[in-house]
DNA sequence: GGTTTCACTTGATAATAGTCAAGCGTCGCG
DNA sequence: CGCGACGCTTGACTATTATCAAGTGAAACC
């Protein structure tokens, strides 16, 4: 059920590496591993914190939902990103659900054992701070963009950070649904869509999941425009 | 320089309360201390992030601010707690500004000193865990409320915050200037005025900055009411 | 004491995003 | 094949929030 590939992915994971391969091995096995249907959930919100996951495949999305029915999504996970350490970590309950928005194999490690092996290896302590820091970065990024950027420079904003390090003229593959992006956007499917079309002019094209972006440049220049201009 | 009430503040902070007395000491000494004046900077966003903080008294603010000048911010600290620490963990910059909004004496704890403490002493991680995860906890339910709620909900939930515990009739004092309390809840100084005229009738009313809420509990029915009903 | 400054409020208006609903294309399924 | 289900787009309209600007009151300063 572990198959090459989640052990390598594994040993790259931001909060695994510094463990050696022996440690590894004590801490995880076949029956840490769940595959879920798109749709399953891993946990509700509110459920006893008493693990954190690492996703091996697919896509987990983290999502809050208040009493009126309306979500929130968090954050949308990959392959090799671990989510929930915090909850895990302050022993509580989970302040969010997760959910496979996609077909996924997800990895899920005990507090307790875990915990054991901190107390032993204090350097994995260290990787799990540096996972929490830059989760706390994201989130503090996403705050900033809600706050600071319109609609259609969110939008801007997310195309961008697909194309990762690449500049100039990029092609890329959108992540998953738009609705779920607008949602992570903190819009409505509609608003998404008309932004879309709105920055057709700045060379910007979406069609299904497929987007380009004629000149990356351009597109960052938006973004970074403030309102009174 | 250290009063004895400092020395309280620091063994009840989340994060040094685990640190036997001696190692305390050696940790933080009256060259940790600085005092700043309202408006003064303690560390610019892009600065190299080589220590984090506590307060120790006054109200520090973390904020962003974009290229046209529009300012975020991300969360207000006061008394007892730290903040930068997910930022001097990874070494990199700090991705926000700290300043003071009054007067205040903030203590600042050397990257390097404190990650040999940490190696020596484990069980300081998990209180540095512990604060991260609840710094973790508390964007996460900014992003919902920026996402879920309207400005009059994110103002009556905000009073509902300053509430504490109690519950019934309150009456309360604002702990910052409406502008900085505005911001904070992502919206402008007018919106937050008209804000608070309009939940007038639920009871809540603010004058100067002197709140009073005539039951917590009409208040809370308000912020859990869904867009839609 | 008077003036300046600053934070806040309020009004009129504009921009932005949400709502509701219809329509379109694709995919899966009986 | 044809039928729904679903996700996306689009249009018309509404609601919410921002913007600009004027005005008030209180503290601060000379």
């Amino acid at each position: 059920m572990l198959t090459p590939e989640d052990w390598t992915i594994l040993r790259k994971s931001a909060i695994l590496r510094d463990l050696p391969a022996g440690d590894l091995a004590a801490l995880v096995d076949e029956r840490s591993v769940r595959s879920i249907e798109r749709g399953q959930v891993l946990f509700q919100q509110g459920d006893p914190a008493r693990a954190f996951f690492l996703v091996l495949s697919g896509q987990v999305k983290l999502s809050r939902v208040n009493p009126g029915g309306d979500e929130a999504i968090v954050h949308i996970y990959g392959s090799g990103e671990s989510f929930a350490e915090a909850a895990m970590f302050l022993g509580g309950r989970y302040p969010v659900a997760a959910e496979a928005v996609v077909a996924s194999r997800v990895m899920h490690i005990e507090s307790d054992a875990l915990r054991r092996k901190v107390a032993e290896r204090p350097e994995i302590a260290f990787a799990m701070m540096a996972s929490m820091s830059r989760h706390l970065k994201v989130l503090v990024d996403q705050i900033e963009k809600m706050k600071l950027l319109s609609a259609d420079q969110r939008v801007a904003e997310f195309l961008l950070g697909l194309c990762g390090e690449k500049t100039g003229a990029v092609t890329l593959t959108l992540p998953h649904e738009k609705s779920l992006i607008a949602n992570r956007l903190g819009m409505k499917p509609a608003t998404f869509s008309r932004a879309i079309a709105r920055i057709r002019d700045l060379g910007v094209d979406v069609t299904g999941n497929q987007a380009s972006i004629r000149d990356t440049s351009a597109v960052l220049a938006f973004v970074n425009r403030s309102a009174e201009e």
